[in-house]
DNA sequence: TGATAAAATATTGTTAACAATTTTATTATT
DNA sequence: AATAATAAAATTGTTAACAATATTTTATCA
């Protein structure tokens, strides 16, 4: 009574599964803001039934990551220039009030965490490896928010973080895009080590303000073939 | 040929009018945190199918305003007391930056509309209709929002605003529950006027804190009948 | 009675077939 | 060749039937 299936663990994704590979795809730059997003070509990759992919886009729609129009399907989300500034401007109000809480309860251990995520993600860099970089840029931020214990302040930052690379991308050029320096993390640990709201708050103000100065129009980009952009990262491929 | 429809005008509601009934039904605290929402009942109310329902419940969902277990449907949420802290911190932030940007951008108009927004709530209040009233409340801080012109906070605030009302349902006696008090408003506008961003927010922030520092625990409600509870507002029901 | 098990009912979840619409390809006309 | 009209294909939208699961009711037994 060996296995006898001829595909091997056929396991297919969830829903859950396709929509943290597609807002993976979106973090890490391989999927261009306006790409056409169809439901059966989605499926077929993953390996799922439409109506899954359906409510997929649905949510990401929601989160306002992808367009949809009706009978005409979703695309990746264009951010406009007003709504790239506002996100921006609203990520400082955010970041600076994680600061605040954070400093307000902040323990030793969470400033030693801290100082290990700057070593990895400086290691990263050194070792020329920047997309794991970027990755780990981006878990600082992250993480600032979850020490700070205040959920929504959480939720509100993940949900700039997910949409800030559709608008870098619509409105920046992609080498233009200056990862956060890791210098600057440095100095905002040192000073939330030091419990200095102020100079946290402002370095991390200068940080964000770095990247939205550079907000500005650029010529579009080709639609790219989806199957190579979403193919292989984080979960597993099924067969 | 005259119209031979036994049911006259047998419109049915849109995904978007059956969201925003629901929507409105939490904001009027008509639906208790807790309800549950079986989606025959719910199709059957709306005059549509199930899988309008469907699609309503996830979105509600993806915002908090409801709870989805698999294969054991939806309940309107009942946020703990730690989301209810988190969201009224989250809300002084957001009113402080939304009061900040106005403030550098008001103009004369902008203090005139809200004067008269003041006169309506402060009509409305006198002459005993206090359901008016906080409704007119709500929009005060809604326009607030829309005039500092960051679509993102607006965004934010809105999202906090609709989750707000199950927080003081599930850990406030609804009695208890002091509707904003039309005389801080009064002196939010004229901070405004002043353009005294200090004052306006210290003022806010009272606002806001008066209402958090009532967050307890308290007994349970019986769950109502759907039927009753979301009937008759706003949208003309389908016969 | 009270507890447990079994059956019946109710509710949610999934899917395949079809309908409606848009997009692309083809043909016809000038 | 360019344009417009038509037909074909592709894509999205909807639904009803069924499957899976949970809940309630009834029956059984100590």
């Amino acid at each position: 009574m060996a296995t006898q299936n001829i595909k091997p663990d056929q396991t297919r994704f969830s829903e859950d599964d396709v929509l943290r590979q597609i807002e993976q795809a979106v973090l890490d730059h391989r999927l261009a803001p306006g790409t056409k997003l169809k439901e059966v070509q989605l499926a077929n990759l993953f390996g799922v039934k439409r109506g899954l992919i359906r409510k997929v886009l649905t949510r990401l729609a929601h989160s306002r990551l992808v367009d949809q129009t009706p009978n005409r399907g979703a695309k990746v989300a264009k951010p406009s220039v007003k709504e790239g500034q506002d996100l921006f401007a609203t990520r400082r109000v955010i970041e600076s009030a994680i600061l605040e809480t954070l400093i307000s309860r902040a323990e030793e251990q969470h400033v030693e965490r801290l100082g290990r995520m700057l070593d990895r993600e400086q290691k990263a860099y050194l070792r020329g490896d920047t997309e794991r970089a970027l990755a780990l840029s981006v878990d600082f931020h992250r993480e600032l928010a979850r020490m700070a214990g205040n959920s929504v302040l959480e939720e509100y930052l993940n949900d700039i973080i997910r949409r800030t690379p559709l608008v870098i991308l619509t409105h920046l050029g992609v080498d233009e895009h200056n990862r956060c320096r890791n210098q600057e993390h440095e100095a905002i640990v040192d000073a939330i080590a030091r419990r200095d709201v102020k100079t946290a708050k402002k370095v991390m103000n200068q940080h964000l303000l770095h990247i939205e100065s550079k907000i500005k129009h650029k010529p579009e980009k080709p639609p790219a073939d989806l199957a190579e952009l979403l193919r292989p990262h984080g979960v597993e491929q099924p067969a």
